[in-house]
DNA sequence: GATTTCCGAAAAATCGATTTTTTAAAAAAC
DNA sequence: GTTTTTTAAAAAATCGATTTTTCGGAAATC
């Protein structure tokens, strides 16, 4: 295992350049729903805000659209995707069968050594629930626990496209209002999901896990107003 | 519906920018297999060869990273990903659920115009069957007969995905040796693919598609030296 | 009064030059 | 003889300036 990563999200260990800088924080940026959604970006001010020049700036807002984090339309430039209620169910929908797939294949090949990265990634998730300020600790430690949970899959392209959508579904996600009563709920899946991996119950675990995104999917459709 | 695109691949119709002309005709060159697998790009001799400059050449090349045809590290420029048999088994795997999975909700949304549509692109396809001499011809209506099959399944995700993890399998299947024999049973699974969808016979349909792409898999196998 | 045409400012895209980093070979040290 | 250090060339990345295109309002036309 290379040197282990202590910051935010995925990242850079080695000569990170200015393009790869600004690409992941901008990304975080929209993912946080910094910009305002359907918003033109104006490349000058992103300038100033991220302190690079053009070229490097330019670079990733092209990586980002074809991520799909930002539209771009050739003579006008990047503007940030408007939020619509029949992406995020298609979003929703398609994570929901890639992640039961994915999980599938995780019950399968998951060794001990993966159980014991689950429930680790689950402690540090039930730790940052108890600190309700820590907004992006909790954030990191979720995405963390569900990445664990599908990483054995096998499937590289399955998880990229997995992550790809739950990138995706997030910019939905934090941007609706809270709701406390789901969040408990959510909050206590992620432990039966450990339960249920530890015994390999797969049809019960794709139930929940079914349920969970959809759960999830019922608070981000708050972050929309009209389809 | 707007101004039909008669020329080879996703278009774009206004205002093309260097960029995204660069875009498009190196992403053709990578899936045809005009560079080495795993060959370092040099960019001197690409501004060359696409007549562009240093910045539109980079946002192009950041792209097709971002998408997935090119590998990126950091302060080393842009290699050509290698052939794995991993990784083509991968792509193959994923690729029959996926399809599978959008041929079923495009049965049960296909309209009367989905089927005439479907009926032409049958029948371009089987032309183009005709003149083996003109590949690039029958490569295009290939994929549009696989575009439009799936077309009407509702989720413009699942065909992002679809879309490129066809890409990528292609890159495999257009370099591997040819091979007739099973080249002529996948043009007759063509039709019977046709004929189910009329009828809307899922299951077998579905399991048809399974071992049309289980066949191509097979031949762009023969793409692979080593695992 | 409504539509079209014509500017000028603003923004996007591109170019050419500069700076930084890597690479590989030669020299030095062990 | 091998390893380390140095150094020059090559490549990647970035910057600043220029060119091209779009956008919005004023003037002209219908």
């Amino acid at each position: 295992m290379s040197t282990p990563n202590v910051s935010g999200a995925a990242s850079p260990p080695t000569g990170a350049t200015a393009a790869s800088r600004v690409f992941d924080a901008l990304k975080q940026d929209l993912i946080r729903g910094r910009f305002a959604a359907g918003e033109k970006l104006a490349i000058g001010s992103l300038k100033t805000r991220y302190q690079v020049g053009l070229s490097p700036l330019r670079e990733a807002l092209n990586r980002l659209a074809a991520y799909g984090l930002l539209e771009q339309v050739n003579q006008r430039g990047f503007r940030v995707p408007p939020l619509r209620l029949d992406e995020l169910d298609d979003i929703a929908d398609l994570r929901s069968q890639l992640e039961c797939m994915a999980l599938t294949q995780a019950f399968q090949n998951g060794d001990a050594e993966w159980e014991s990265l689950l429930l680790a990634a689950h402690h540090r998730l039930r730790r940052a629930d108890e600190r309700p300020q820590e907004v992006e600790e909790w954030e990191q430690a979720h995405l963390r626990f569900h990445r664990t949970l599908l990483a054995p899959c096998g499937s590289p392209w399955l998880l990229r496209f997995i992550e790809q959508l739950h990138d995706q579904f997030d910019r939905y996600r934090r941007l609706a209002p809270p709701n406390p009563e789901v969040r408990e709920v959510l909050d206590r899946q992620h432990g039966e999901l450990v339960q249920l991996a530890m015994e390999r119950r797969i049809e019960q675990a794709r139930a929940l896990l079914d349920e969970h995104i959809g759960l999830s999917h019922g608070v981000a459709r708050g972050a929309c107003s009209a389809s």
